[in-house]
Formats: C-alpha cells, sequence, structure tokens
DNA sequence: AATATAGTTCAAATGTTTTTGAACTATGTA
DNA sequence: TACATAGTTCAAAAACATTTGAACTATATT
C-alpha cells in the first residue's frame, strides 16, 4: 500500500480484470445465458487453451466477477453483477 | 481486429486507461474539482513527472475519459463524464 | 537576446501481464 | 485396474505497460 486506501485496490482489480478482450467476452457470454457454465464449456467458446482459461477466471473470481463451485470434476462459474454494480454503475458514487 | 467490435475496442480502452492507481487518482481529483485544471498542476499533485504525466494523459484521452485544449504554453485537463456514463454507468446496457 | 517554464517525444530500462507446455490432482468410465 | 476428462500449478517465454532522463518545441519573462 503506498497511498491508496482498500477501496482503490478492489476498484483496481476490477479494471484491471475487465481491461482485456478474453475476459470482457467470459463477461458477456456469461450475462447472456444466464445461468451456470462450466470452465471447460466457456474455455471452448472463447477458443482458449484450458491454462489460459484458468488463469482468466482466477483474475475475474479474485475481482469478485464471477462466483464458482465444483460439482465433481466441474468447476460451475456465474457472473456476480453486484460487483459490476458496486464499481461501475455506482462507479460516481464510489468515488 | 481478430474478432472483437469497434465498440469492444474503445471499451477496451476505457477500463485499461481505469486500470491504474495514478490515472483513476486523476479522475478522481478531476471529478472533485468540477473546473479546469493544467497538466502541470495535476503533476504536482499526483507527484510524478512530466513524462510520466504526459503518458497517463495521452492514455487518458484516447480513452475519451478526458477532453484537452491549450492555452499558451499550458494543457489544460477537463473530465468527459459522459465516457465514464456510456461505459461504466451503463454497462449492462452497452454488453 | 537570453533564460525560464509547460509540455512532448524518443529510446532504453524496468516491471507486469499473458501464453505456453509439461507435470500434476481429482474424479469418472470401461 | 487402466484410461480418459476437468481443471490447477509451475516456470519459462513472449508480449505489453510504465518510468526514466535527455533532447526537443513553443511560449513567456527579463
Amino acid at each position: 500500500m503506498t497511498q491508496q486506501t482498500q477501496t482503490t485496490e478492489a476498484e483496481i482489480k476490477v479494471f484491471k480484470a475487465l481491461a482485456d478482450p478474453i475476459r470482457l467476452e467470459i463477461i458477456r457470454y456469461l450475462n447472456q445465458l444466464d445461468h451456470e457454465v462450466s470452465c471447460g464449456e466457456i474455455g471452448q467458446v472463447m477458443h482458449i487453451s484450458k491454462t489460459s482459461g484458468s488463469y482468466h477466471f482466477k483474475i475475474l473470481q479474485e475481482a469478485g466477477l464471477i462466483t464458482t463451485h465444483k460439482v465433481a470434476r466441474e468447476k460451475y462459474v456465474s457472473l456476480d453483477r453486484s460487483t459490476v454494480d458496486q464499481y461501475l454503475t455506482h462507479f460516481w458514487q464510489n468515488l
């Protein structure tokens, strides 16, 4: 922490997470679907390797933009709209 | 253009621009001030070199988050709230 | 004219993010 | 048991972003 608040760090994580075309596509995809999907299915749709997928899902999760839960071998992902709402939709209130 | 739309490219520029603590501070600063300020003044407040300032202002401008105009030697900067509104406040409509 | 101030540009150095493949864990299926 | 499938982790490579100082342009002040 150099001089930023906790709030800014979470905020930066959200913006970094959204500042990538693959991750923005994932968010788009989850938004239009509106039900849970596995990492593998998303990876196929995005045409990315499973390693790369794993990396991007981690970033999205650490930003709080998705939530996940494991069912047997598979990891299911869903959009957490409240984070988008907090940092984007209510950006001015947050500043 | 690999598979993204023009809209996505502009959107990515906005998120990249906001995904940096210095630039987010600049936006914050401009927002609370609500009048034009010179690059130099902002640079002093942020404790950054003029070269670094020049770099960050370029990124913010290319994202459409600030507008600038030169008066003699000085470059004045002001916040373009409509870009924030388009990409953040109305994020869901934009997707 | 000489000097100072505001900002830009450039290339090099440094730092951070993303991709890759190989090796791994855990679960499912024959 | 053997093999397949879903996902993770690791370290190296590649790509990209940021900072730095020096040299520059343009305007202002003495």
